[in-house]
RNA sequence: GCUAGCGUAGCUCAAUCGGCAGAGCAGCUGAUUUGUAAUCAGCAGGUUGUGGGUUCAAGUCCCUCCGCUAGCUCCA
C-alpha cells in the first residue's frame, strides 16, 4: 500500500499504481486540470509518472502558480520548438536544449542558416504542435539501446553526449512526441497544449559543448509565458532595456563616443560625459584618501620584461596589443608593452625603496589607464573595450593583515554603492579549482586565503551571503567580484577584490619588508579596483539613471531660460551668480517660445530650469522648474540656489527608474 | 576569433522587380519677442562604410576589407 502525504499534512492511500495526475484527480477534478508536474520527495517529475507501489511519498502538485512551473513549460516549450525546427528542415541535427531566465533555446546543427524571417514559420508550426496538443512521453531504454535509437535517429551529437557525458548512467531517459523523440532528462509538461505564450526572440551562433574548436551550431532564442499579458509585460520590459542603452543614450546626450577612424573599442568622453567622470572622480579619490591610500600617477606603458616578470605578458599575450619593438624600427632598443595592468608599477614604486613593517598597509592608489586586445567580437559600448581606466590600487600588507585590509575594501565599495542608490548587489567569491594546472602558488596559500576571504565576506554587516564559485578565480589568487543589480534588475560585474600570493614571491618580484624581527619577509598584495573601469561604470550609470543623473553628477545642472530676448540682461545675471556659486549652468537666450526651449532642455534631462520673464525680473527671482515636477513656483535666486547647492552637497538620489 | 544579420545626410528612417537618392528632426539664414514639452518660411546638407566585379544601368546582385548588432568563445 502507498501512503500519499500531501503539504498541508492531510494523507491519501493507494493499493494501485498511481501517478501524481491521478492523486490529483482524487482531490479535485480544477486541481487535475492545473496540475502540471509534480514534486516526489523532493524531486520534480512529471505528472503522468507512477509513485512507487507501496511505502510513504511526500506529494507536491505543481501548477502554474508554482515557482517552478515556468522553469517547467519553457523546458517543454524548447522541445516544441525543436520539433516544428524538425519539421521544417529536414536532417536537422540535435544539441541541447535548456532554460535560461525568462526563456529557453535550443542548438541545432542545420547546414543551411536560419534568420529571423523564418520565426514566423517556426512560429507557426510551434503553434499547430501546441494545438495538436500531443503527450509527453517518458521513454527509459538501457544506456547501449539509448546510442542505437540515437543512431537510427541520425542524431550523433547525442549519440557523443551519451558515451561521453553521461558515461556512469545505466538508463537514460527520452520524451517522445509522435515522431518527435529527444534525449532528455525531464521532467516536462504532461502534454503540449500546456505551453503558454511563446515568442522566438533571436538566433546566434554557439559552439557544440562550449569548445570553440568544435562544431558551431545555431542557437534559437525564445521567451515563453503562460499568459499573453505576461509575455507583452516582458517584451515591454525588453524594449525599457533598449531604451536605457547607454549606447543610445551616450550619443544622444554627447557623453561619449567610439570612432572607428580611432580604433574599435577606444572610448572618447565628450565634454558632457567627461563632467559626469570629473564628478565621480574627485568623489572616489576624497573616498581614497580618508581611508589612507596614497594616489599615484605612473605611465601607460612600460618594458615587456616587467609583464615577463609578472607572468601577464606570457599567460595572456593573445589579448594584449603587441610590444613596441623599438629595435625593429631603429636597430636598437628595447621592448615596450602598452600596460595591460597597473600592478608591475605600483610594484616598483613599493620597491623604490626598502620598506619596514612600519610602512605596511601600503596602499598605492591611481585611475590607471590600461589596454587590452579583446577580441573584435567582443567589444560592446563602454562595457567592453580596448582601453579603459580602473579605479586600481594595491595594498601591500602583511599577512595577518588582510582581513582587515579586505573588510576595508569592501565597506569603501558598500559605500560608494550606496551613495549612487545602488542598493542590489552581490558578492560572488571566485576560488580557485584545486584539480586544475591553471593556478600558480601553493594549495596551503590557497586553502587559508580563500577562507579568509570568506570570513571576512560573512561578517561584513550590510553584505548578502556571497556565492563561491569554483574554478573561477584568477591565476594567481583567489578574488571577491561585486555584482550589480541596476534599477530595472540587470546586473553589471563590476569591479573586484583579489588577493595575490604570487607577484610578491621570490619568483616573481620578490618583495620583501623588514618585520619587527630585522628579517626580511614576504608581504601580501591585494589588487583591487570596485568598480573596475570607469569606462563600464559610467556606461552601467547611463542605463541605471536613464540618462537622468542626479544632480551633482548632472553635465548641466541648471539652465536659465528667458521668456523673451527683453530679459536677457537679468538672466545674465543670474547665471553669473549661478556660476560663481560653482554651479554647470546652461542658457537658452534663442528667440523662441518658451514652450519650445522647455521641450528641449527636457530632452537634454537637465534637473532645473531657471525660467526668467517680466514678473522674475521685477522681483529679483526665478520660477523654478523641476525636471520630475515641472513648474515648483518663483522664489528668490538665493533660495533656489540654496535649495540645489543642499541637494548636490547631500549628493542625492532623486529617482532611478524612469 | 566564430556564426548570423546589418551599414543610405549630424540623428531617426524611406527609396516597388536592378531604372533620375528622398523625408522628418538637428544645422544655417530671415521673419517672429513669445509665460512652463515643438512659431513660420527659405537654404544647405550624399562618391549610399571601403575596394573590386556583373550589367546598357547597382543603394539594390556577387566578392574583399572595415565597422556595428545579437550570441558563442575569452575576460589579468
Amino acid at each position: 500500500m502507498l501512503n500519499v502525504i500531501l503539504p498541508d499534512g492531510s494523507t491519501l492511500n493507494y493499493t494501485r499504481r498511481v501517478t501524481a495526475l491521478d492523486v490529483a484527480g482524487d482531490i479535485g477534478k480544477r486541481l487535475a486540470k492545473a496540475t502540471l508536474a509534480a514534486e516526489v520527495d523532493g524531486k520534480l517529475v512529471g505528472s503522468d509518472q507512477l509513485l512507487p507501489a507501496e511505502g510513504e511519498v511526500r506529494l507536491r502538485l505543481i501548477t502554474q502558480r508554482d515557482p517552478e512551473a515556468l522553469d517547467l513549460m519553457r523546458h517543454s516549450c524548447a522541445h516544441v520548438m525543436a520539433r516544428a525546427v524538425m519539421r521544417l528542415y529536414p536532417g536537422v541535427q540535435l544539441a541541447f536544449g535548456p532554460t535560461i531566465e525568462n526563456g529557453f533555446y535550443y542548438d541545432f546543427l542545420i547546414e543551411q542558416p536560419i534568420s529571423e524571417d523564418d520565426f514566423p514559420r517556426i512560429e507557426a508550426e510551434m503553434r499547430n504542435i501546441v494545438a495538436e496538443g500531443e503527450l509527453f512521453e517518458r521513454v527509459e531504454l538501457p544506456r547501449t539501446e539509448a546510442v542505437e535509437l540515437c543512431r537510427e535517429l541520425g542524431q550523433t551529437l547525442k549519440v557523443e553526449h551519451i558515451e561521453e557525458g553521461l558515461g556512469d548512467e545505466a538508463s537514460v531517459s527520452f520524451y517522445r512526441q509522435g515522431e518527435f523523440v529527444d534525449l532528455c532528462r525531464g521532467p516536462h509538461l504532461a502534454a503540449a497544449s500546456k505551453v503558454g505564450a511563446v515568442k522566438l526572440l533571436s538566433v546566434a551562433g554557439a559552439y557544440w559543448k562550449g569548445d570553440s574548436n568544435r562544431e558551431q551550431l545555431q542557437r534559437l532564442y525564445g521567451t515563453a509565458w503562460f499568459t499573453q499579458d505576461d509575455l507583452d509585460e516582458h517584451l515591454r520590459k525588453l524594449e525599457e532595456a533598449r531604451r536605457r542603452d547607454h549606447r543610445v543614450l551616450g550619443r544622444q546626450l554627447e557623453l561619449f563616443m567610439i570612432d572607428p577612424k580611432v580604433g574599435s573599442g577606444l572610448v572618447m568622453w565628450l565634454p558632457k560625459g567627461a563632467t559626469v567622470r570629473r564628478e565621480l572622480e574627485a568623489f572616489i579619490y576624497d573616498e581614497l584618501l580618508r581611508r589612507g591610500y596614497q594616489p599615484v600617477y605612473t605611465p601607460a606603458i612600460g618594458r615587456v620584461e616587467l609583464y615577463e616578470t609578472s607572468g601577464h605578458y606570457p599567460y595572456y599575450k593573445e589579448s594584449q596589443f603587441p610590444p613596441i619593438d623599438l629595435a625593429a624600427h631603429w636597430g636598437e632598443g628595447e621592448k615596450y608593452l602598452l600596460r595591460p595592468m597597473n600592478c608591475p608599477h605600483h610594484i616598483r614604486i613599493y620597491q623604490s625603496k626598502p620598506r619596514s613593517y612600519r610602512d605596511l598597509p601600503l596602499r598605492i592608489a591611481e585611475l590607471g589607464l590600461v589596454h587590452r586586445y579583446e577580441q573584435s567580437g567582443e567589444l560592446t559600448g563602454m562595457t567592453r573595450v580596448r582601453g579603459f581606466t580602473q579605479d586600481d590600487a594595491h595594498i601591500f600588507c602583511t599577512a595577518e593583515q588582510v582581513g582587515d585590509e579586505f573588510r576595508g575594501c569592501l565597506e569603501m565599495t558598500q559605500f560608494v554603492l550606496k551613495t549612487l542608490g545602488l542598493e542590489n548587489y552581490r558578492v560572488r567569491l571566485s576560488f580557485g579549482d584545486r584539480s586544475s594546472d591553471k593556478y600558480v602558488g601553493a594549495p596551503e596559500t590557497w586553502e587559508r586565503a580563500e577562507a579568509a576571504l570568506a570570513q571576512v565576506c560573512r561578517e561584513m554587516p550590510g553584505l548578502p551571503e556571497p556565492h563561491i564559485e569554483v574554478g573561477e578565480a584568477a591565476f594567481y589568487g583567489p578574488k571577491a567580484d561585486f555584482v550589480v543589480n541596476d534599477c530595472i534588475g540587470r546586473e553589471w560585474q563590476l569591479g573586484t577584490v583579489q588577493l595575490d600570493y604570487n607577484l610578491p614571491s621570490p619568483q616573481r618580484f620578490g618583495l620583501e619588508y623588514i618585520g619587527t624581527d630585522n628579517q626580511p619577509h614576504e608581504p601580501v598584495m591585494i589588487h583591487r579596483a570596485p568598480f573596475g573601469s570607469l569606462e563600464r561604470f559610467v556606461g552601467m550609470l547611463i542605463e541605471h539613471f536613464a540618462g537622468a543623473f542626479p544632480l551633482w553628477l548632472a553635465p548641466e545642472q541648471v539652465r536659465v531660460l528667458v521668456v523673451s530676448q527683453k530679459f536677457e540682461d537679468y538672466a545674465r545675471q543670474v547665471e553669473r551668480r549661478l556660476v560663481e556659486a560653482g554651479l554647470r549652468v546652461g542658457t537658452d537666450y534663442r528667440p523662441e517660445k518658451i514652450g519650445a526651449k522647455i521641450r528641449d532642455a527636457q530632452l537634454e534631462l537637465i534637473p532645473y530650469m531657471f525660467v526668467i520673464g517680466g514678473r522674475e525680473q521685477e522681483g529679483g527671482a526665478v520660477s523654478v522648474r523641476d525636471r520630475l515636477q515641472g513648474d515648483v513656483g518663483a522664489m528668490p535666486v538665493d533660495e533656489a540656489l540654496a535649495k540645489l547647492r543642499e541637494e548636490i552637497d547631500a549628493k542625492t538620489v532623486r529617482r532611478v527608474a524612469g
